[in-house]
DNA sequence: GCCT
DNA sequence: CAGTACG
DNA sequence: AGGCCGTTACTG
């Protein structure tokens, strides 16, 4: 029997993500209304999913899925298989991914947020930020005062939410999750030794970020499964020796 | 886009 | 009042 | 083919 199990596994969360990511790009290109919802609503359903969506794929049962036609199906067989769309792709050419996360400021939307691409040329937080400080965001018709005060506090929000530190009680679990993850996803051989470090290993009060240090054969190995674990939201650096992603929820790990 |  | 964000 | 949440709240 053929046991080799997915080297990718990606969790129903992932294809959310991925769904809301191209609903979001295609709102900011300006596709109509029923275009982009489609799939947001998929990825609503995908994310309170109680099955696992492989399985569901693996059955070929994916459009008995309510809001999941021929269209969402397609990208999500492909996302399950290669962590990416042809479609993803083609709205990733033609709109700049960075304009997301702008979306995340409390007050602006697609809509503010593809004018301000557009007619300012802003595509990051940083660039947001500076637009606003040297007032260049009131200049705009539908924006005053009032708004570019409230996009640096969003922006402020957003800085803080990434710099905070995060009470041990939630950073260690989450790093022993992690251990534990890692151990499982490789052959025990693979990991020598393997331990949280830094302020985690000192039991501060808090935490910056998770530090984890592992003596291992063969680093690349490690690394590559560290990258792939469900937790991880985004890989932020893959070395060969070092690893630095960001995991749901925001904090950061090595 | 999906659904009726 | 119209447009936009949000629950 | 045709519809596709709807109210509340804020900004300009």
């Amino acid at each position: 029997m053929m046991n080799a199990k997915p080297t990718h596994t990606f969790t129903n969360h992932d294809v959310a993500e991925h769904l809301r990511l191209i609903a979001t790009l295609k709102e900011i290109k300006g596709e109509g209304r029923f275009h982009w919802l489609a799939f947001r609503n998929a990825a609503d359903v995908i994310d309170n999913l109680p099955e696992d969506v492989n399985d569901i794929a693996a059955a070929g049962t994916l459009t008995d899925l309510p809001g999941v036609g021929k269209g969402v199906a397609e990208v999500i067989e492909q996302f399950l298989a290669t962590g990416d769309s042809e479609l993803a792709g083609k709205l990733r050419s033609q709109v700049p991914v960075t304009l997301v996360e702008l979306t995340e400021v409390p007050g602006l939307g697609a809509k503010k947020v593809a004018r301000l691409w557009r007619e300012l040329g802003i595509t990051t937080l940083a660039e947001l930020k500076a637009a606003a400080e040297a007032h260049r965001i009131r200049e705009l018709k539908g924006f005053g005062a009032k708004t570019e005060e409230n996009i640096l506090k969003g922006v402020a929000l957003l800085e803080q939410r990434r710099h905070a530190r995060t009470p041990l009680g939630v950073a260690r679990p989450q790093a022993l999750g992690l251990i534990q993850a890692l151990r499982e996803a490789l052959p025990a051989d693979a990991i020598t030794a393997i331990e949280p470090a830094g302020s985690l290993r000192r039991w501060k009060e808090t935490v910056g970020d998770l530090d984890i240090l592992a003596i291992t054969p063969d680093p690349a190995q490690v690394m590559a499964a560290f990258q792939q674990l469900p937790q991880v939201e985004e890989v932020l650096l893959g070395g060969e020796t070092k690893t630095r992603v960001r995991l749901h929820g925001g904090l950061e790990c090595d």
